[in-house]
DNA sequence: GTCTATAACCCGATAGAC
DNA sequence: GTCTATCGGGTTATAGAC
């Protein structure tokens, strides 16, 4: 073999996550990542179409490890507490890879399998809404919640809370949403 | 004067708005910019100290015409109405101009003038919600309100609304912010 | 066929002339 | 206040090395 391959995709990626990680979306470019690699700066061509479609893989790669953390913070709790679990492994996550959950929230129409990883979170987090709302009112439930969890962390991100506005806003709205949630009907008693 | 004045802050930010409008933030180049206004590619720089201050100025702009909007959609209605109003004025806002709603929400750190466009909104919205829950619990009700538009807005503009995922989330999500805030203590009814 | 190298065009930003 | 010239960086397309 005249030019054995030097790297592969998950090498990219890895090198990629690491540097966004590290300094933010801004600060990764195809030829800082090449020269990490020890590669030309055009090689990474031969893997991804372009830059999207490196940052539509790492979207998915951070789903799935979204979609671990979420369904490890569950384990088996009772629905109310898996949701309040998830809820503050989401916003810990946002919080901590502040500029992956970007790229995680921006997925930009990868390939099929990117996407299924995408779904699978979303089914996943549907399923533990579900045990609290029933079936009917959990697709909806969870887009709520869903909205709520990530509007929350994008504020966070912004700085908002840095500035005279109280981060105790999560517990209200997170409060609300359960209220919500845990009655049927019209009618509803709040616990605690 | 060997070379006069051809234009000013307001006229660049007008042209800078109908740029960002029609094709989105990445669309908008300073150097695009200043080809419609008939400069050299850097003659905005007089005006603007660099990109960031250029959108930073955009977005105190966006902060000012949601005020109004918000403020006009609220009008007299009663406190519970005036939520619901200034709630669809917020979404029919960030869905009519996406691109720009993206600049209003990276305040980025402007000049003081600018931050207090951003912290007028923010108080007006307090206002109002603090006429349904008091003043103590006004400031975390409304940032929780804040975050479940805004996650809402995100959600619709990378859309997932289009895929599957039901947009009657919106109905849920407020509902139950709504009963929260209208309810004082640890019990309460929901009305309709 | 696969990888590397190069050139061309876009952008933001700076320096200095007028 | 505007201009020309220029630098470094990102993306694309094409040509070359093995």
């Amino acid at each position: 073999m005249p030019y054995p391959s030097k790297t592969d995709r998950e090498t990219i990626l890895a090198a990629a996550i690491a540097q966004i990680e590290a300094c933010g979306i801004r600060a990764m470019s195809l030829r800082s990542l090449a020269a990490a690699l020890g590669l030309a700066p055009n090689a990474l061509y031969r893997y991804f179409a372009d830059r999207a479609s490196l940052e539509a893989a790492v979207s998915a790669e951070m789903a799935a490890r979204l979609h671990a953390l979420l369904r490890n913070a569950a384990g088996k709790k009772a629905p109310a507490g898996a949701i309040r679990a998830i809820a503050a492994a989401y916003l810990k996550f946002a919080r901590e890879n502040r500029f992956l959950y970007e790229i995680f929230m921006q997925p930009c129409q990868g390939t099929p399998d990117e996407a299924a990883k995408h779904e699978q979170l979303w089914l996943f987090v549907v399923e533990k809404v579900a045990s609290l709302t029933g079936p009917t009112r959990a697709p909806q439930a969870a887009v709520a919640l869903w909205a709520f969890l990530h509007g929350f962390s994008a504020l966070d991100a912004v700085g908002v809370f840095a500035r005279g506005k109280p981060d105790n806003g999560l517990a209200f709205g997170l409060d609300a949403w359960l209220a919500s949630a845990a009655e049927p009907s019209s009618t509803r008693l709040r616990h605690s």
